[in-house]
DNA sequence: TAAAAAAGTTAGCCATGACTAACAAATTAA
DNA sequence: TTAATTTGTTAGTCATGGCTAACTTTTTTA
């Protein structure tokens, strides 16, 4: 009964781990991205990866030599990709319509996001009128998986002095996104280093008239753009 | 991290399960529900029903005596009314929102029914301004699992002449819903009965300026409100 | 009321996707 | 360049939730 238009197949395991290989893909694509590493992420053993990575070699979605690093098929990468627009569509429904905060939609978004329909996320990204942006910032990929790549430019990185604009946060952590919440800030904030100490790394912000001190691990997790 | 108050930590099978010995239960309250009814409902085989009825009778859901009857506790009724809730809100969101048809609804919110999240149904609750009633005229429970239960009155119990208005269908068949819409019927349609055929017992009806002749278990599916 | 049919139960098997423990290969450091 | 450490793999176990086959209890019917 079920139709195969609406589907394609994969456990709910299967999809979180092609997604959570290509998020640890495109972090740097230099790096080699190994079993263990995928294993942490995922919060699972790495006798349990191996076994998934195993099986998804089998179904042509990676490719990897024994004791080798890992890597996406283009059929791999597709899926990963629609699970990324589906999370961040279902994430700006939950902000823009149903009250949620920043740090409320990740969990929720990533029940959705394993929910089959073609229909469904295509209509919803046009009931929104095809938003560009999830809540963090983040490019939604459009229905044939295309999507632009922000120059993501860490806070961090920045020397002092420098002006710059909040165009994305790592949603990565619930505790972090608290946090900025908290502190006041959101996505287009205006922010100026103040001071960089050397000590700690420790960062001196102004934004919104408010002064806050950071930590390079914050900043880290902050993305922006060079206004001065 | 999974928080508690998102979460009645059912598996989806024991909530399908809960769901449909709920269904069943309605259906008629003077009859026996046994278990190789859930499991012909289910399209699962007798030992899988059995054992499952197994767990969930130790999880104090259901209550039964060794060949007996099934029955739910208040607890399993409670989650199945929440269940119904979620899919019924769920119908109306993707009928009303995201143009959705009647036969189209019922797979995608089988799957959105066990997303875990009571602000994420409220919220839903809470946007489409509390409807009442679902794209099939059924009953939506409240946050609170309190809910009316129509006066099912069948479209095949009423006598050759009567007119009435169409209430609600019933929404467990996706061939019979495309049949309803195909041939035009909506609900608060008004209905005339013109004549009833004993041959087959098939019912020849009038509607917006339309005649249709129906079978009598196409009736049997039909719910509506006498008005002659 | 005894035989047949239906309904319910049990035992044992399978796939999925976790896990630990033990081991092998590759990389890093002394 | 060998030893230590990290990384990857394999084998074997467990829980969930399906299944079939065989059996028992209850209900129906002849």
């Amino acid at each position: 009964m079920t139709n195969k238009l609406n589907s394609n197949n994969l456990t709910k395991s299967e999809e979180d781990y092609l997604k959570a290989l290509f998020q640890l893909l495109i972090e740097d694509e230099s790096v080699k991205v190994g079993n263990n590493q995928l294993a942490e992420y995922l919060n699972v053993s790495p006798a349990s990866a191996n076994n998934m990575i195993k099986k998804l070699k089998a179904k042509g979605y990676v490719v990897s030599e024994k004791y080798g690093k890992l890597d996406l098929t283009e059929g791999g990468k597709s899926i990963a990709v629609r699970l990324i627009r589906k999370h961040r569509l279902w994430e700006t429904f939950l902000c823009n319509y149903l009250n949620f905060t920043w740090d409320e939609v990740h969990d929720v978004a990533e029940q959705l996001e394993h929910v089959k329909s073609y229909k469904l996320i295509d209509e919803l990204d046009r009931f929104m009128d095809f938003p560009k942006k999830d809540p963090h910032g983040e490019v939604i990929p459009n229905a044939d998986g295309e999507y632009s790549v922000l120059p993501k430019i860490m806070l961090s990185s920045l020397p002092e002095g420098a002006v710059c604009q909040l165009i994305a946060v790592n949603d990565g952590s619930v505790n972090f996104l608290k946090y900025v919440s908290e502190i006041g800030l959101v996505l287009s904030s205006e922010i100026k280093i103040l001071e960089i100490r050397e000590f700690d790394k420790s960062i001196r912000i102004q934004f919104n008239d408010v002064i806050e001190t950071v930590t390079r691990k914050f900043a880290d997790n902050i993305f922006v753009k060079k206004i001065v």
